[in-house]
DNA sequence: GCGACAG
DNA sequence: ATCTTGTCGC
């Protein structure tokens, strides 16, 4: 299957723009998903200026439990603008889903879905590359406002802009910083709410996107090394 | 024109 | 994102 990622080399910000708008009309925020058993989640650290590292791991969502990964290194494209965070982040994205053997009925992005300034952040983005359903799962806000945050775990707060609702300010754990949840592709904000608190045990951030961070960083062989692949 | 600004 | 160690608090 040929790269949809390939002609994006050289593209100038206003390009990038464009492409985003065009894009974001073809983003799918309604529940189109099928029963979801196995959930995954993708995350992109880099070794230096130039060179990107995806990590994507797939776990059961019955039991949260690891069977199967994939990691993928890049050249970076081009430098971190805000707003264009996929363009940087997507190539080595497919990459490291093309070497899965087993594809994922979900998958959780760090970074944000719709809740962007044109509708199409990496999440968004990536499922619309895709086709596979997408939750935005942001750490810090990019766009938008919101109330106060419900303290208890599980509670949350519309994330608006320009009077519409963009996403979701949730409190995955008491005492803890808020993540910004946010539909990407093929979910609605309630069904992706549901999915994330499904994901989250102990920590901040779904077991998920821990996993793939985790792999992705430097301390990678340390996590690969916890990986026990569990069989079907 | 002046801030804000995912990862 | 990345540079970096210890340390305050439950």
């Amino acid at each position: 299957m040929e790269d949809p990622t390939a002609h994006w080399s050289g593209l100038t910000p206003r390009e990038a723009i464009a492409l985003q708008r065009e894009a974001a009309s073809r983003v799918v925020i309604e529940d189109d998903l099928p029963e979801v058993k196995l959930v995954a989640g993708v995350d992109v650290g880099f070794e230096n200026r130039d060179t990107a590292r995806a990590a994507i791991v797939v776990l059961r969502l019955e039991d949260l439990k690891p069977v199967d990964h994939a990691v993928a290194r890049l050249p970076v494209p081009m430098p971190y603008i805000p707003g264009l965070l996929s363009f940087r982040e997507c190539p080595v994205i497919l990459e490291a889903l093309s070497r899965l053997r087993r594809d994922p009925d979900l998958l959780l992005c760090d970074g944000h879905g719709i809740a962007h300034p044109r509708r199409l952040g990496v999440a968004s983005h990536t499922g619309l590359l895709t086709g596979l359903p997408t939750i935005g799962v942001g750490k810090s806000r990019l766009t938008g406002t919101h109330g106060p945050v419900p303290e208890e775990q599980g509670g949350w707060t519309p994330l608006v802009d320009k009077d519409e609702e963009i996403g979701a300010v949730l409190r995955t754990r008491s005492g803890v910083k808020p993540l910004y949840i946010s539909a990407g592709h093929r979910i609605s904000l309630e069904t992706a709410l549901h999915y994330v608190l499904a994901c989250t045990t102990r920590y901040r951030l779904p077991e998920t996107t821990r996993w793939a961070d985790g792999i992705a960083s430097d301390r990678g062989q340390k996590w690969l090394g916890q990986l026990t692949l569990s069989p079907d």
